[in-house]
DNA sequence: TTTTGAGTTGTTCGA
DNA sequence: GTCGAACAACTCAAA
């Protein structure tokens, strides 16, 4: 069990406008579908023996050695390696980093740095705009080629789509590798040819193209290549928090890089698997996997995480049923990439147009920030949220609870609980953040109901029964019996003193009626349904 | 082409 | 207390 950090944290991080414009791009043609670069022919316009030449290895959201196309790749040319990260926040469009994503970037990049040390090799980090500083490194070596993973955010394609057209101008082997995804969004179709907009259907197709490839090792020997100029410590990168530091205590909550991916991994499949159907919504429980910071940032690859899990199942580690369900949910996390990649906007725009006319409140300032502090008045909620700001991670089915809240019970744009969401969450993804707020809202692919409205005492007293969780992360209510714990405003005067609860001093009085809201949310609904309708009131 | 069945995670109400 | 139906209509995927 992981304890939380009781440490108290500073007002926002950073709150970033809602994504930058939507860039268009061209879709790159078919590949090979084999993880393979397209283009492999080998250029030879610069003076020197190939074998000499240096091959850079380009990390992004692929901080591991193990399992690595492009690392493995490289190393089996036998030429020097040059391991390069790009500290970018320059080249435009592409989405900053949340505060959490940073801390956690941080330590995977540290991690990487000591993996490729341990077999020769040299981890590089350079600032400024990726294209540029990619082409003066490969410039300044000599470089024969470089190689990379692809990713899935428009203009991080755009920008690779660049390079690589730059790099083959310049007579150097651009490879592109597919290792973060167990699919690839531009193969994976319908039988009409079109993206997939419902996730059993795509799931399906899934499942028939005959499951994920082995996991490649990594590799045990390297030679580095020369070092660059101007590299950067990564301590001088900013990405940790300085004062408050904010994340005091994380490193006992996520241990570091590959290793750190490992020991999580082996925890789950020893201890959370079996029983993981039932108890993943348990979230006093530790039946989840909190892998999900270790895929965003590659520490981890699915194809290793889908094979582990699939050797458990048969090594009679989990029954069907439960192995079945968690493939499912790196199954949705494919679906989300392939929704970003099919709709580059996901994270800005309506997935359903007529939820355009939807009335958010623009109003409610004040009710944001109850629900960013943890201060809604609805245990469940304010657990989660507080779970959220103290340790950079929160339940999967507390995310629905309080997205949900947000969404229906405060009748606030998604996009700022996405926004919010993608600064606090360590795992904080470009696919899965944005996917997952349009799915709850309802204006996804594949969306809730408009009537399914989570009911946050129901929830609570369903999935949280004794209360573990919310003890947990508000102390205040500790004390209180279970049978108050998730409406501590009904309960009797004397329960509450007894307590040392004092409503609307240590603890909140709901700042919405449910049952209103409920009537409220869905007569806000039901108005963008007519066709005609105009949702102005 | 047309048709058909189905769609991650709920709640409420009345019998 | 338990159970089933209602809660919109629509769009997608596949037959």
């Amino acid at each position: 069990m992981i304890a939380p950090v009781r440490e108290p944290l500073p007002g926002p991080k950073i709150l970033p406008g809602f994504g930058a414009p939507p860039v268009k791009l061209s879709l790159s043609p078919a590949r090979n579908g084999h993880g393979m670069p397209k283009d492999d022919r080998m250029k030879e316009t610069r003076s020197g023996k190939s074998a000499d030449r240096p091959v850079v290895v380009w990390f992004r959201d692929d901080l591991r050695i193990a399992d690595h196309p492009a690392l493995h790749h490289a190393a089996e040319q036998g030429a020097p390696i040059i391991a390069l990260y790009v500290h970018d926040e320059k080249t435009e469009g592409i989405r900053a980093k949340g505060a959490a994503q940073k801390w956690f970037l941080h330590h995977c990049l540290s991690a990487l740095a000591a993996k490729l040390d341990a077999i020769g090799g040299r981890l590089d980090i350079l600032t400024g705009a990726s294209e540029a500083v990619l082409k003066r490194v490969a410039g300044a070596t000599g470089a024969r080629a470089v190689y990379w993973l692809r990713r899935t955010e428009a203009a991080e394609r755009e920008l690779d789509r660049k390079l690589k057209t730059a790099l083959r101008a310049a007579g150097i082997e651009a490879g592109s590798f597919n290792g973060n995804l167990l699919h690839e969004p531009a193969r994976l179709l319908t039988q009409s040819g079109g993206p997939y907009r419902v996730y059993t259907p795509f799931w399906r197709a899934f499942c028939n193209t005959g499951g994920p490839r082995l996991p490649l090792p990594a590799p045990k020997r390297l030679t580095a290549g020369e070092a660059l100029k101007d590299t950067v410590a990564l301590a001088d990168l900013g990405l940790l928090p300085a004062r408050p530091d904010w994340a005091r205590g994380w490193d006992a909550l996520w241990p570091v890089g590959e290793d750190g991916a490992a020991r999580m991994l082996s925890r789950f499949l020893d201890g959370g698997l079996q029983g993981y159907a039932e108890g993943r919504d348990l979230p006093a429980k530790d039946h989840v996997s909190r892998l999900s910071p270790y895929l965003r940032f590659g520490a981890i690859s699915p194809y290793q995480v889908w094979h582990a899990a699939r050797h458990a199942l048969t090594a009679g580690m989990a029954g069907e049923g439960d192995a079945g369900k968690f493939l499912q949910e790196l199954g949705w996390r494919e679906f989300c990439h392939h929704l970003l990649f099919h709709h580059p906007d996901l994270a800005s725009r309506n997935f359903q147009e007529k939820f355009d006319r939807f009335a958010w409140r623009d109003d409610a300032a004040a009710d944001l920030e109850c629900w960013r502090r943890g201060r809604t008045g609805y245990p469940i909620v304010d657990a989660g949220m507080r779970e959220l700001w103290r340790t950079g991670y929160m339940h999967n089915r507390v995310r629905m609870i309080a997205a949900s809240f947000l969404i229906k019970h405060l009748r606030i744009d998604w996009r700022e609980g996405e926004t919010w969401f993608w600064d606090t969450l360590v795992d904080g993804d470009p696919a899965s953040n944005p996917a997952s707020w349009q799915w709850v809202a309802g204006s996804g692919a594949d969306a809730a109901p408009y009537f399914r409205i989570f009911n946050p005492i129901l929830q609570g007293e369903k999935f949280d029964p004794h209360g573990a969780y919310i003890r947990r992360h508000l102390p205040e209510l500790a004390e209180l019996p279970d049978r108050h714990l998730h409406r501590p405003w009904e309960a009797p005067k004397e329960v509450l003193a007894g307590a040392g609860v004092a409503l609307g001093q240590n603890y909140p009085r709901p700042i919405v009626d449910h049952a209103r809201a409920r009537a409220r949310a869905l007569a806000a609904f039901k108005a963008i349904g007519d066709a005609t309708g105009t949702a102005d009131g």
